[in-house]
DNA sequence: ATCAGTGCAAACTTTTTGCACCGCA
DNA sequence: TGCGGTGCAAAAAGTTTGCACTGAT
């Protein structure tokens, strides 16, 4: 499945003029073992000849082709991790001491559920909803661990 | 029910042996006005004597004595709303483009269920829930409009 | 040869902090 | 009169951008 993946990937890049080089596939490629949206000192620390301004730039141009996401913490910084459709629906767990995300599935009814009953206070209001984000704060087990000490 | 919030706000300041000062009472009181979360050019915007400084620090007091509530938005930046409990439970419905923020309630019932299930794969996880956040991500009324154009 | 991509460094935005001064309990 | 609060200005932190160079088709 992970050729398939930079099969994806590759295609739409291709659509939108845009090249899927080694680095935006060693991008790629992270986000996709890390398993939870990562911020930009990850995805530049150890690796040389990454520099951070061509990380955010080729997240902005993976983002804007739909293969990743941009997800803003709580200490309002951001991480990024591969886009739903080339992934699976799911939820953030976020630490509110040191800003861990792991992640998370509901289950699927109490998703609809959330979901519709979102879309319909929002029409309400005159949005037109396109998603929702669902996030639990809390405290991690290491930090709840550090703060015992 | 106006000076039971600034008698509270009072309360939990002295508690913590600060002072309600005039400019905090201010901010509180924009707050109040705002009913919606504000960002910080919002809160120093036509008021002389309001320095930024002076802003973040006393959102980052009245926070802290749980008088306020720092919100992220999509865009990376911090807006503030007075805290739940002087207030009431509610969601956020953020617009894709403009970042403009609305509060909306759903049903207690929902919101139970959602909070239940949310705790519960929070607890699988090693994480203590202590709260949730859910917001609806759309393109409000003025954004959809601008758009057709 | 052309045009997207890259790397460095500088700019920009938002937020935080150091320090001297002010003012209320 | 002491300690919290204030204001200015400078510093941090994260992100974006200008520009010249590189590399793939």
């Amino acid at each position: 499945m992970t050729s398939d993946l930079h099969a994806t990937v590759e295609e739409r890049l291709r659509d939108a003029g845009q090249r899927y080089t080694l680095k935006r596939r060693e991008l790629v490629e992270v986000l996709r073992r890390a398993g939870r949206p990562s911020a930009t000192p990850d995805l530049v620390r150890g690796r040389r000849g990454m520099p951070q301004s061509s990380v955010y730039r080729n997240l902005a141009v993976l983002e804007q082709v739909g293969v990743v996401r941009r997800v803003i913490t709580e200490e309002g910084i951001a991480r990024y991790e591969l886009a739903e459709d080339l992934t699976t629906h799911h939820h953030h767990l976020v630490c509110r001491v040191c800003g861990a995300v792991e992640d998370v599935t509901i289950p699927s009814r109490l998703e609809r559920t959330i979901e519709r009953t979102l879309a319909e206070a929002a029409a309400d209001l005159g949005f037109e909803g396109v998603g929702h984000r669902v996030d639990l704060i809390g405290t991690c087990r290491t930090c709840r661990a550090s703060a015992t000490a």
